[in-house]
DNA sequence: AACGGTACCAACCGCAATCAA
DNA sequence: GTTGATTGCGGTTGGTACCGT
């Protein structure tokens, strides 16, 4: 089946947004909520294809997302999400509030499977290597995202260009992730959530709103109108307030604990898949 | 100071799934 | 049931900041 392109290509912005482009989508989506990525741009009097618009808001613009300082826990729950799901971000993400799958990812790709390997872990199969991999792995400090450029003493990661040996996996087939219906984000949840802190840095309970949100997001009470009190995570509707991470590390742990029967793991991982 | 290498991450690309007519 | 449009996902790329020499 021929498929035309999202958009034609001719005329149209590229590369890194601009903070104008930014406020037109956040305004647009705003007023009419998210979808109709295709046509958005046009309505929004951006010079961005739809496909540009929607990884901009999902990944960047959305109020919901904690940026950078990814805590131990979340670096713990990253890995054995990824143990049981494999590369299937979107999916993890959605276990981790706040977090955006290109995050995770990027995380993954350059700190988390390089860890496991210098830690003699195949960062695909997560089993022990026949060898370890020696290589020193720095921590990340900081995110770009989080408005601190100075990294400081960037350790370097000397990976050895341990030649990762590439595991394709078969596709697993399109799990249904945890989302509510298109443009009804607004209405479902009392239009967007502020970011539910779970732990750490910010101390418990508080709610955050970080990134370039901070920049736009209505100062009213409460938000109002746009950012609500609800604490709800649109993207994980099952599991509401503040410790969200922590149930389900501890549910993961209760697990492990009890039985470390696979049965009951791979269950644990279908009950993901909802 | 200049240069090259590396790490990080935003953005792009292509494909598959899903939706709608 | 078929077809085309739209959306979502995962892999990859490219720009840039930082570091060591």
């Amino acid at each position: 089946m021929g498929r035309a392109p999202c958009c034609t290509k001719v005329g149209l912005h590229r590369g890194p947004w601009t903070p104008r482009e930014d406020t037109l989508l956040i305004n647009y989506v705003q007023t009419h909520g998210e979808g109709h990525w295709r046509s958005l741009p046009k309505k929004a009097g951006l010079l961005r294809c739809g496909k540009s618009c929607r990884l901009r808001w999902m990944n960047y613009l959305r109020p919901d997302i904690k940026r950078g300082n990814i805590s131990t826990d979340e670096d713990d729950l990253i890995i054995r999400l990824h143990s049981l799901l494999g590369n299937r971000w979107s999916l993890i993400s959605g276990r981790l509030p706040g977090r955006t799958d290109n995050e995770i990812k990027n995380y993954w790709n350059t700190y988390l499977s390089k860890r496991l390997l210098s830690q003699g872990i195949d960062p695909n199969t997560h089993k022990k290597l026949p060898k370890p991999v020696v290589q020193q792995v720095s921590k990340r400090k900081n995110s770009r995202g989080s408005n601190n450029k100075q990294n400081p003493k960037k350790a370097k990661a000397t990976l050895e260009p341990a030649v990762i040996p590439k595991v394709h996996l078969p596709k697993p087939s399109k799990a249904t992730s945890i989302y509510f219906p298109r443009n009804d984000s607004f209405d479902q949840c009392n239009t967007f959530s502020t970011v539910c802190s779970s732990q750490g840095e910010e101390g418990k309970g508080t709610q955050v709103i970080q990134g370039p949100w901070s920049e736009y997001v209505s100062h009213g009470e409460n938000g109002t109108g746009f950012l609500s009190e609800s604490g709800c995570h649109p993207r994980v509707p099952s599991i509401e307030g503040d410790n969200s991470l922590e149930k389900l590390y501890e549910e993961y742990l209760q697990l492990l604990k009890a039985n470390e029967d696979q049965l009951q793991l791979d269950a644990f991982a279908e009950s993901l898949l909802i």
